[in-house]
DNA sequence: ACCCAAACTTGCCTGCTGCGCAAGTTTTCT
DNA sequence: AGAAAACTTGCGCAGCAGGCAAGTTTGGGT
């Protein structure tokens, strides 16, 4: 207790890092293997912690994969926290995808092509799915605290926030098929301004 | 090649019933002792079967429970084909969905009881969300052919149907939680108006 | 009516998985 | 410094997906 400080510990640090370099080390596998032909053992081992330590961190592989995806979402979603709480909802979340991905000019394109890879395999597709819905109901919470009284149970909350993400979902797998045609955030931007008309 | 029919032949017609006395079989075993204290070895008994044909028909034990989600959204899409080809895309939508939910009367009440308990438990939202996540494919395409040469990459097709499974997701899923306080219809009806004015 | 090919079922088998448990190690707290 | 809490690891087990190779059933041609 040497500092009033906010800094994690070690512990927490290790850990943190530990689940990172999983994350790392799945992705990297199922690069150069594809990913279906890797096993949990393999990417403990390439990790350096035990296929038992895996199974501490992370449900399957699918999980492993998409934690990268999980901490974007996450900061994405600290963003729309971040924006004054008297902007209405659906703005709040058009303006913190704004900054998200309109502001960095392009996407990272190794992440890109990356994800890309990741993605085109079908038998993923129920993990991408989940990491959406996980993130559907910490937006559906955000919202809900916009809408106040008006939302008794929490319909339009929940419908909001599913309409965001789904659309976000549907844009970058859109432009991850054709991605010379536009800018992502072209793309989403423009998709956000159409399905959001019924809640502004 | 007595007859000239459309019936499927004895083989089809055996398959679609061991088809779906598995699903029925999962869906027993589910409710008796809760959906994740049941194996595939017991699901098959119960169906007459060996696990290895199991193995033949799903691909593992969810997929076989919501067996019957597919088959009412596959109808759902019939109902959307079968509207009229010049009807806008989100109109058409609607209108199946109203067919198949709203001149109903309510829901199936054991249906809706069954089904509540089976999507009570978080480990099957992976499979539900795949559960629509297949059908928006199905309903993408259908409308795709509606909106014709003004979506080039289909975009918006995608936009639209993604939209509308996710309103009906969302309203199916906060009606099970207050079923005494509305119609489904007069929720699902509701929500797709609104989520649909981007659209019109 | 018969036969053959294609389709389907089943048992056997293998590699992989998720998770409970308990012993050993590291971090934190006081 | 020393005890408590948290984390890692190996072991072990039940369960699972799916390849393979018999057997059995169905459908079409003759």
């Amino acid at each position: 207790m040497s500092v009033p400080t906010t800094e994690p510990g070690l512990r927490e640090r290790k850990k943190a890092a530990t689940r990172l370099s999983l994350y790392e080390a799945a992705f990297r596998l199922a690069l150069e293997h594809g990913p279906d032909r890797i096993t949990v053992e393999a990417i403990a081992d390439e990790a350096g912690v035990s296929r038992r330590t895996f199974s501490n961190y992370f449900a399957n592989k699918e999980e492993a994969l998409f934690y990268g995806d999980r901490l974007r979402m996450r900061q994405m979603a600290d963003m729309v926290r971040a924006r004054p709480p008297d902007e209405p909802a659906w703005a709040a979340l058009s303006a913190a995808a704004a900054e998200f991905y309109g502001e960095r000019g392009d996407l990272d394109p190794e992440w890109t092509a990356r994800t890309r890879l990741i993605r085109r395999h079908p038998s993923l597709a129920a993990a991408q799915m989940q990491s959406f819905a996980a993130m559907e109901r910490e937006i559906a919470a955000e919202v809900s605290g916009r809408l106040g009284r008006s939302d008794p149970r929490g319909v339009r909350a929940r419908l909001i926030s599913a309409t965001f993400l789904v659309t976000l979902r549907v844009s970058l797998t859109v432009w991850l098929e054709h991605p010379a045609d536009t800018t992502f955030w072209d793309l989403a931007g423009e998709s956000l301004a159409e399905a959001g008309r019924g809640f502004a």
